[in-house]
Formats: C-alpha cells, sequence, structure tokens
DNA sequence: GACACGGTTATCGTAAATGATAACATACTC
DNA sequence: GAGTATGTTATCATTTACGATAACCGTGTC
C-alpha cells in the first residue's frame, strides 16, 4: 500500500462539510488573487513595478496577491490594482443555486 | 433667459475632466449599491430583514446601500450582502479601452 | 563569494470599514 | 394624534485593511 497523496488527502477533506464550506467561502478571495498574478505577469510586470504605478511598496502588492493572506481586500482596492494592469473591474451577481450538490461529488481544482 | 436645469449643469460638469474623472471612478461603487438595492429588493427583504441575516444592523445595510456613502466596502461585505439575498457574486476584469472619449460625449444617466 | 532581482514575511502606525446604539424623517393606518 | 414600518443620519468603539520599512529567502549571474 502506497502513501496517501496529497490529491487523496484534498479528496477526503473536501468531504467534510465543514472543510468544504471553507473551501468554498475561501475560494472566491483565492481565485481572485490567482486573477491578479496573472493579470500583472500579462501586463509583464513584477511587483515592484506595479507597487510603482499605485504609488505603494512592494510588500503591499505581495501581500493582496498571497494566496495565504486572511485579508479581504477593499473594492477600490481591487479596482485600482485592476485599472493599473489595464483592466476595468465588473462585478456580477449570478442566482444561487440551491440544488443540494451530490454527495460524492469533488471540485476538480 | 431661464433658470439653469440640474440637466445643464451636469452635462458642463461633466465637461470638466476633473469633474469627469471622478464621475466615471465613482461610477463603480454607485452602480454597485443601485445594484444591491435591487437584488434585497427581488429578495422581498427590508432592510432590518436583511440586516438581520447578516447579524448586523438596519443602519449599516442603509450605510452600504446608500449612494452619498463614501466609504468602499471590502470584497467580503459584498459577498455576504449577495450571498445573503441569493446570489453569488463573480468579479470580472475586463480589458480598458485606452481609446480617447469623443471630446463631447455625455453620459446618459 | 558577492551582487542584483523578484517575491515573502514580520511589524508598526494610520486610515478606513464595520458593529452598535440612538434619534430622526416619512409615509401609512387606525 | 398615536402608533407602526421603513429607511436615514450621527456618533462612538472596535476591527481590519493599507502604507511603510526592514529583514529575509531563493535564483541566477558575474
Amino acid at each position: 500500500m502506497t502513501r496517501p497523496t496529497f490529491h487523496d488527502f484534498k479528496k477526503k477533506a473536501l468531504r467534510d462539510p465543514g472543510v468544504r464550506a471553507e473551501y468554498e467561502s475561501l475560494s472566491a478571495a483565492y481565485h481572485l488573487r490567482k486573477k491578479l498574478i496573472g493579470l500583472r505577469k500579462k501586463a509583464g510586470l513584477t511587483q515592484e513595478e506595479l507597487a510603482k504605478r499605485l504609488n505603494t511598496q512592494k510588500s503591499n502588492i505581495s501581500r493582496l496577491e498571497n494566496v495565504n493572506s486572511k485579508i479581504s481586500p477593499k473594492l477600490s482596492t481591487i479596482e485600482e490594482y485592476a485599472k493599473a494592469v489595464g483592466f476595468k473591474l465588473e462585478l456580477d451577481f449570478v442566482p444561487q443555486k440551491t440544488i443540494k450538490p451530490h454527495h460524492n461529488r469533488i471540485n476538480s481544482d
């Protein structure tokens, strides 16, 4: 028998309703940060260069982008970041599906 | 000669690049608030009822929705509001048009 | 090894968002 | 007019995001 992989661990963890709830609630901020990094790199900017555009420091950019960050940024912060890398932020409100999720459904990340 | 109407005033004001910039920068938050109110009403909730769902006070809901408000809410605040009225918040980043705007173009609304 | 580059982390001070309470305005009903 | 419902505004305390500085970790280059 082999050692459990991280994938196995995640699969199992996501079956726990509590863990799953936290995972989903985190996902918005999580995906946001990944998105921001992608936009910055596509714009060919380092954190330091972007920081300069925003009149701030690279450490602050890092904090904002960092997945481990516990902060929930202000709307204006995200907007300014977006603008600095050449994008405009738009907010969409999509109706929540109230469908009970299939009990063995796993997010494919 | 008649008194200048508010519409005239606004039209003129928006020709000023500074004023216009401020107008545009405010518009995101402005539209957001209108959107939020619409979602709440569609859900058939009063501010007080929604406040209860969010474990807060109606005055705080009012502050968040109020167009005159100068605050830039946290992302999580908007997310929780959306969830409480049955919606999910999604962020979209659309490429900025760098086209120079027509010098006499006026926003309708 | 020394250096530069890109990013992370810790810390501290300040500014701003949020929580909470109360008083107020309007409109509507009895 | 008294009472109720909905939303607004002001104020204060608390929490948290953000600004700023510094030290650190790789990685690559010389």
